[in-house]
RNA sequence: GGAGAGGUGGCCGAGCCGGUUGAAGGCGCACGCCUGCUAAGCGUGUGUAGGUCAAAAGCCUACCGAGGGUUCGAAUCCCUCCCUCUCCGCCA
């Protein structure tokens, strides 16, 4: 969330941003809520001073055995008093913290403005699209021919939109998420988490997933657990209400684990094959890191899921999101878009963001500075990356006119082992 | 799930028959002094948040797991909840 004392100050600026975003937080009743809880406050303080020094004066009558009934009687109707201010400045506490749970990250100045994805700026391309010498048929066609998958039993025992991968196909996103990990662990040197797939509301709201997006996530009601939608959530959270000593700075954590989505609103959309799940597999980067460095990670973390592609000799391109198509809690966000060439479409297999410290100060993670200053650090994460649509893409790219499909190099370890 | 113990500042750890206790003491840390070097020693300081202020200083307020209650006054008493540890049960 934003700072109360920036939103009062840059108000504008914020209002903007809820413009450019799409979204519809309502400024006035928080600035109102923000105004009423300060007189509030000062009322609450000045009460209480006036308790505590009579009280005292109280204090050292006893001590000394001397009367003090008139300070007592006189105190009585004070208590009553500080009551019903604390509990109205209570209230006005909650709801202008409710309501400021609303209020979106402020992008970044360079993101360009719109309304949706067709105001995303390319950044570049990577590879070119592959050639063939026969017509590509998409991944469903590959995988059905060397049976890697069996979506039409994943639909039977849990519904459309929750894989199953079979044999061969299992082996190889199995490989794909070692392969993912060993390389950010050993040539980027991040640190593997491996992180609770159930989390609490808390934690769900610490990284900006609730309260907007509740309707998007598998609940479990009797525990209120919620199935993570990504690793992001419970490896942010890892330092929630921490302070981080600065020698601890940059930390780079790496996890996979399983993801889950409802999906809710985009039915019929991108539903071929494994476009779009309920259930997928991903690698996820993530990094706390003091804000004057912030935008330098950013690009770095681009680069680390760039390389995944390039090692699978993959064409690609890197994508700026704009105002409209950034999410709630982002400042900047890169995706990366994977070609899938029997498809034919570029496919979204990461999402690289800077937070600032909109995640840091949901979450309280500070950290102190080299001046011994509190303050927020600044949180990234980025996809590194999701299997499903990288199946898709090595599927399609590496299909052979005899409907056999070739390992790319980097996994024959991984599928070649030996026991 | 049942029984018991406990949750205090960066850490350890007093206080818990209510009142100069934001909180003893120790460790750590920072600065200074001292010292061939190192180690040790001595001194001072060292929480977070909100408010006030142009700002700093200062001042005020809150915070001893969370939330309520009793009281003129609560870290200290009462209630509820959460978490940790030990034992039992259950399941892997």
């Amino acid at each position: 969330m934003l700072d109360i004392k920036f939103i009062r100050t840059n108000t504008e600026l914020v209002r903007q941003a809820i413009i450019n975003k799409n979204e519809k937080a309502d400024l006035d009743k928080i600035l109102e809520l923000d105004e009423q809880r300060r007189k509030l406050q000062f009322d609450f303080d000045t009460l209480k001073s006036r308790q505590n020094a009579v009280s005292q004066e109280i204090a050292n009558r006893k001590r000394n055995k001397e009367d003090a009934a008139d300070l007592i009687e006189q105190m009585s109707g004070v208590a009553e008093e500080i009551r019903g201010v604390s509990a109205e400045l209570g209230k006005v506490n909650t709801e202008l913290e409710q309501a400021l749970l609303w209020v979106p990250n402020v992008p970044l100045e360079t993101v360009p403005v719109g309304r949706d994805e067709s105001a995303n700026r390319i950044v570049r391309y990577y590879g070119d699209q592959p050639a063939f010498d026969f017509s590509p048929v998409d991944h469903l066609a590959v995988a059905e021919k060397n049976g890697l998958l069996d979506l039409a039993r994943g639909a039977k025992i849990s519904g459309s939109g929750f894989p199953v991968y079979t044999a061969q196909g299992a082996r190889l996103e199995r490989a794909l998420i070692s392969f993912m990990l060993e390389y950010h662990i050993q040539k980027h040197g991040y640190t593997e988490i491996g992180a609770p797939l159930l989390v609490n509301r808390k934690t769900m709201t610490g990284t900006g997933q609730l309260p907007k997006l509740e309707e998007d996530m598998y609940h479990v009601g009797e525990d209120d657990l919620f199935l993570i939608p990504t690793a992001e959530v419970p490896v942010t959270n890892l330092h929630s209400d921490e302070v981080i000593q600065l020698p601890k700075l940059p930390i780079k954590y790496v996890a996979y684990t399983p993801c889950f989505r409802r999906e809710a609103g985009s039915y019929g959309k991108d539903t071929k094959g494994l476009q779009r799940l309920h259930q997928f597999n991903k690698v996820e980067m993530v990094r706390f890191v003091e804000p004057r460095d912030s935008y330098r990670h950013l690009e770095e973390m681009l680069n680390d899921a760039e390389e995944i592609l390039q090692a699978f000799g993959l064409h690609y391109r890197v994508v700026e999101l704009c105002t409209g198509d950034l999410s709630f809690a982002s400042a900047k966000t890169y995706d990366i878009e994977v070609w899938a060439p029997g498809v034919g479409r570029y496919l979204e297999v990461s999402s690289v963001s800077n937070f600032e410290a909109f995640q840091a100060r949901r979450a309280g993670i500070r950290y102190k500075d080299s001046e011994g200053k509190m303050q927020y650090v600044h949180t990234l994460n980025g996809s590194g990356l999701a299997t499903p649509r990288l199946m898709i893409a090595l599927l399609e790219t590496y299909q052979q006119a005899d409907g056999s499909f070739k390992i790319p190099q980097p996994l024959e370890a991984w599928l070649n082992l030996k026991i």
